[in-house]
DNA sequence: TTACCTGCAAAGAGTTTGCAGGTAG
DNA sequence: CTACCTGCAAACTCTTTGCAGGTAA
């Protein structure tokens, strides 16, 4: 399967034109094994160092905006200074190391399932998100 | 038990000096029965309202990072634009209603243990965290 | 050709900092 | 009196927007 096509699919179903930036961007987002987990200012730095073409800023945020509103991508709430995105899109739980800032996804199995047994009346629940916070143990 | 000299013990432990901006602060943050969560912005909007006296964004700043950082105030990760804040220190869970955006503790009790199977070598977890999503059901 | 896209720079929002005058101890 | 605190405004960071030239379909 050519990898460039899925890129191109997944930029056109989240409505956007397939350009030269926005194939980087998928590039560096997609063709990967693991989970990438970035802000936008790491998603820029890479993209310059990575690639001849000058990618914006505006660019950047508005593929990455695209993609998140289409379920390509994932907001992820580890700190409130930066917005942080997730490639993995699946609904599942975080480990943050509080020593070393890294984000290190829990599979489905690592977490027992949770049960909520609060329910308000009229609402019902829509996700459920846990953030582990580690720290080293000596 | 006077209000005021609890607040000014939270204060001097926190390594401030009492003063009537700070006072007021207080007043508006701890004097009250139920679970308090708000941004910087809120706050400051009730001070003027509220009070007689000008206080300037800085001191509600520098204020609520000292009770932060002295565990007075909890920082809650609700969406990534603004830093909210909650009065309720212990380690527990929040409801987010994504409709009104509002925020709702959750007991001890409403949620189940939650257990992490996994664990890293040499970390040891310091705090589990959920945030449970709710929307209107109609 | 038309609608969309790009890079740039400027504008916005939230937060932090520097400073000169003011206050607690 | 000294160290800390205040309000103000400017600075900073992250994000969004407006615009004029460029590109996909």
């Amino acid at each position: 399967m050519d990898n460039n096509s899925v890129f191109i699919e997944k930029l056109r179903s989240s409505g956007l034109r397939p350009t030269k930036q926005r194939l980087e961007i998928c590039k560096l987002l997609f063709d990967r094994k693991k989970t990438f987990h970035f802000t936008i200012s790491d998603l820029s730095k890479i993209l310059i160092k990575e690639t001849d073409e000058k990618i914006s800023l505006a660019t950047i945020y508005n593929t990455v905006h695209y993609f998140k509103k289409n379920g390509y991508l994932k907001e992820i709430l580890i700190n409130s200074e930066k917005s942080y995105f997730d490639t993995n899109t699946s609904n599942h739980h975080h480990f943050l190391d509080v020593t070393t800032n890294e984000l290190i996804d829990l599979k489905k199995d690592d977490v027992d399932k949770i049960n909520i047994k609060k329910n308000l009346p009229g609402k019902k629940i829509k996700s459920v998100e846990v953030l582990v916070k580690i720290e080293n143990s000596n």
